[in-house]
Parts: C-alpha cells; structure tokens; sequence
RNA sequence: GUCCCCAUCGUCUAGAGGCCCAGGACAUCAGCCUUUCACGCUGAAGACGCGGGUUCGAUUCCCGCUGGGGACGCCA
C-alpha cells in the first residue's frame, strides 16, 4: 500500500484501532469563530464521531494580550450552534502554562534546549542578511553552544529547543501523504518567551501529548508547523500524534480566508439566515467528498466521513452553493421551528396569531426561499398589521380594471360557504370566467391587496390562512380608500 | 528570497491506466409546470494548464515548466 507515497498513506495507527482516537478543536480565542474553524472543528468532530472517539474542546490562550472573553463566548457559541459538541470539559491552554515551562526546563536540563540572548534586533538582522543572501530566513543559532557564562547582563533569555541540525524530518500525513524536509530550512524555535510564559509552538505539543490526542485535524497553514512540533515531540521522548492537514478554504479571489480577508463568523452566516444543517452539509462537501453525494445529512456524514476522502486542493467559499443547500433543507425543516427561527426577525415580535398564521403558511413560504430572511420578508403579510403598505409593482397591479374586478369578486368572497383555499379558488375561477377574464387578472390584484407584494406564497391559500375577515378588511383597504 | 503544498467545467467535486470523445452538484441558458415568484422536471452549453517521458494505452504514474496557495514571529 506504500508504493505510491505521494497518495494517502495508511493511517500510522492500526486501521481498526483498539483505542479510539482523540481529536481536538484548538482555536484561539482572538475573535470570532470564522468559516474556516468551523470546518476544521466539523472535521474533527466527524472523525471523532466515526471512529467512536473524543472530541475535544482547547481554548488557545497564551496570547494574553489578544484573547477575549467575548472571542471565547462567541466561539462556544458558534460550535453550539453548529451543533458540535465536545466531550468532558474545555482545557483552557493558560492555566496549564506552569506545566509548559516545566516541560520546557526539563530540557534545558537534559541539555535538549537553551537559553538564547539574542535580541529582537539581532533576530531581525539575521532574518535581513538571510533574505539578501538567499538563505532561509532562520535563527543561526548563535547561543546553542555558547557558554552560559558569557550571557550579557540584565538581557531575559528565552529558551530555544536544540533542533537537530542535519538530516530531515517526515511527517507521516493522513491527508498530505510523506511530507519531508531539510532540517537545515528549520531552526531553533522559541519554547519560552523573555518573560517565561511558552509560546504556542511549546503548549500545543505539551497540551496534545497530555491530552492523548492521537490525531491532529487542523488547516493546511500549520503543515510546516508540524516539522517542528516533530521535533519537538522527540526531543520530549514522545511520540508525535497522527497529523492531517485539511487544505484551507480560499474566497472568491483565490486566496486564504481569514478574518481579515473576507472570513465571516459563524454568527454571521446565522444572522444571514442560514440553517446550521445547511452550513454543516456545506462544509462538509469542501474539500471531501463522498462519490456524487450532495445532499448529506450529518447521520449519513457521520457514517461516510473518513480522512481518506478529504482532498488536497484548497476550496472557494460559494454562497450560490450554500444558498441552494440551504434552500434545500428549509424545505425540509419543521414548520412550527421555522416560523419559530423567522418570528425573531419582527419587530415588534409577532403575536400568537400571527405566529400561527406564519405556522400555517410555512408550507407556502419554504419552497420560495433561500434563507430564514427571505423567509421572514416573505412572510411579513401574515404578521402585518392593517392597512398595508404597498410595494410599487403591487401598486401598479391595482389598475382601475383590477379594482372594479376586486369590488366585483369582494361579495362573491363574503358569502362564500367554506373559506378553504380550495373553495376560495374555485369562487375565483368561476368569477373570472364568468367576467370574461383570465385568472391571473383576478389573483394577481388580490395578491397586491391582500400581501401588498406582486410576489407571495399561493394567494388562495394565504386568503384561507388570513381569514375572512382579515380578507376582506384587506380588500376594503384598497377598494374604499380612506 | 527559502521551503512546503496544490492543479478536472465559472465554482464544489467524481475519477486511484482502458468502464471517460470524462460523471454529479451549484451557477448560466432554453423549455415544461403554473394565479405571481419559487420548487420540481427536461434539455443545452461548459473542464482533464503546458511540455516531455513510462506504457499497447494516460485525466489517472514519473520529470520539468507554468500558474495558484501556504509557511518562514519572544501570534496562534
């Protein structure tokens, strides 16, 4: 199954593992739970879920300067949202920072790191001098074999790992495949920073080794990350988990999105009305694939997702796409959740009535729209109050013709016995053909008069759904002006 | 600049040497349905970046080129 190693590798692990893998979401907490996350956390949430595994919840706040409260809400909320839910409780990566740099003193101690003196401005020196001369732009390694002793004075060191010099290191990706490079293009990364706190690079090989994760699902960006973080493991004595870098989602330009590239949070998508089944099942479908499968409920993404399927190609972000996928599973949802979803976006909240008439309408409304928005502007007649306002082409339909045809059909609508949709439209019928006229002349004005829209659901059932009363107020709005 | 990754319709993708003069989905266009708009249905147009190999045979394997992306922090 090796023979071909620029194609997904055999897991490291056995394939039918007897323990089940660990998975984990680490983002930071330095703003919104973007589209991105988002993907990343499904993935790890699927694998998890698949194989009857963990998933697991770290919030990445060592960088005390940039991380929030607000940030960590914000992204609890969105994988809640999401329907995401972790297992056992969220590891705040902060606390455990005295852990970190004990890691990190064991191997100064061991002689596998050291103390760097190098200044910021030596540090952006070497990188200048590199660039011109057309090196990597790495740390040389100055104090790696200095003695101690000739530290300068008052300068807090930072500790840097001693990494090997020669040779290469491979990683072993579920997705990327054997991904190998020179050790001389790395170079002694940071552990602990000038004022003792680890960085990043530090915490997470700490935090994933004594978490027991065993597969890391994260973006593309951290693949030269995980050389590394290798590294790092071995100096540790441990073993390094099993990686997969998920290409990243690109917008529409083509280039990665970020937060401040385009990226929206989760919420955002929310606000914009889209279902989370919906921005699940989109997600899903970017970068992996499941044959000619499109329409993937989360059981089914459950049962079918594996890192196998997850392709190497970086994806755009298409709201044409995810409009349709949405619109799909409107169509599928609930009416009683929908109008529930869509109430939220009146002001002032719909009454109970109005709240059942939207109920009773959703079957109309569903097919017509895209977002939980258009749903709501497209269910506004059910909740407005008398008189209503007019749009312009629902003014324009409202000709002289269209009015006496109104005034006409308005006592026919009166004395109807049954006031069902269907009898509505047969009354209709029968009065158009009996006027002479064609059908759409006599719904089209009672659309305007009784949604104030020359757009709606099926005006015969919304008549039903409105009452009679209502009905024929309505009319009366436009037929006796006040 | 150095390293790494990627490369099928506009977009998301299927495709793991012959089943492919390349399939599906979104978007587009045309038609049907129809009280509007949608939904739905039918159909059309639309892609293997280029050049070398390997092979009886390459979208599929290898190399180069080109193009795109990512990483090079005492951020994560």
């Amino acid at each position: 199954m090796l023979d071909s190693p620029t194609r997904h590798l055999d897991p490291p692990q056995d394939p039918t593992p007897a323990m089940p893998p660990v998975t984990r979401f680490a983002p930071s907490p330095t703003g919104f739970l973007h589209i991105g996350g988002a993907r990343t956390a499904l993935f790890n949430w699927l694998y998890a879920r698949h194989h009857g595994g963990r998933f697991l919840l770290r919030i990445e706040d060592t960088d005390r300067a940039r991380s929030t409260e607000a940030a960590i809400a914000a992204i609890l909320d969105g994988l809640a949202w999401l329907g995401l839910e972790w297992d056992g409780e969220v590891v705040y990566q902060f606390a455990r920072a005295e852990r970190h740099a004990e890691v990190a003193r064991r191997l100064v101690a061991e002689g596998r790191a050291y103390y760097c003196y190098a200044t910021p401005a030596e540090l952006e020196e070497m990188r200048a001098t590199a660039r011109a001369e057309g090196r990597p732009l790495r740390y040389d390694g100055r104090w790696r074999d200095r003695d101690p002793a000739e530290a300068p004075e008052g300068v807090p060191p930072v500790v840097r790992m001693k990494a090997p010099q020669e040779g290469e290191t491979t990683i072993a990706d579920l997705v990327q495949g054997e991904v190998t490079v020179a050790n001389a293009q790395l170079d002694d990364m940071v552990l602990l920073r000038a004022d003792g706190t680890p960085t990043y690079m530090l915490s997470v090989v700490v935090d994933d080794h004594d978490m027991d994760i065993t597969t890391v699902i994260r973006g593309d960006d951290h693949l030269t990350n995980a050389f590394r973080q290798t590294q790092l493991y071995r100096l540790c004595g441990w073993e390094p988990p099993a990686f997969a870098h998920i290409p990243l989602i690109h917008g529409p330009d083509g280039a990665k999105l970020s937060k401040r590239h385009g990226a929206l949070g989760v919420e955002a998508y929310r606000e914009m009305g889209y279902l989370p089944e919906a921005l699940r099942n989109y997600l899903l479908r970017l970068g992996w694939a499941h044959g000619d499968d499109e329409i993937i409920p989360t059981d089914k993404a459950i049962e079918w997702f594996d890192l196998d399927g997850v392709g190497r190609s970086p994806a755009r972000f298409d709201f044409d796409k995810l409009n349709h996928l949405n619109g799909h599973y409107i169509r599928e949802a609930d009416d009683a959740r929908l109008a529930g979803l869509v109430a939220g976006s009146f002001e002032p909240a719909p009454s109970p009535a109005a709240l059942g008439r939207l109920t009773a309408g959703m079957a109309g409304m569903k097919a017509r729209a895209k977002t939980l928005k258009e749903l709501a502007e497209l269910g506004a007649f059910y909740v407005a109050e008398r008189p209503l306002v007019l749009n312009e082409k629902a003014e324009k339909l409202l000709t002289a013709e269209a009015l006496q045809a109104l005034a006409a059909l308005r006592p026919r609508l009166a004395s109807l016995a049954d006031w069902t949709a269907e009898a509505i439209e047969a009354e209709a019928r029968a009065f158009a053909e009996a006027a002479g006229l064609k059908l759409g002349a006599v719904a089209q004005p009672l659309r305007a008069a009784l949604t104030g829209s020359n757009v709606s659901p099926p005006i015969f059932e919304a008549a039903a759904i409105l009452g009679r009363d209502e009905t024929l107020a309505r009319l009366d709005d436009r037929l006796a002006p006040p």
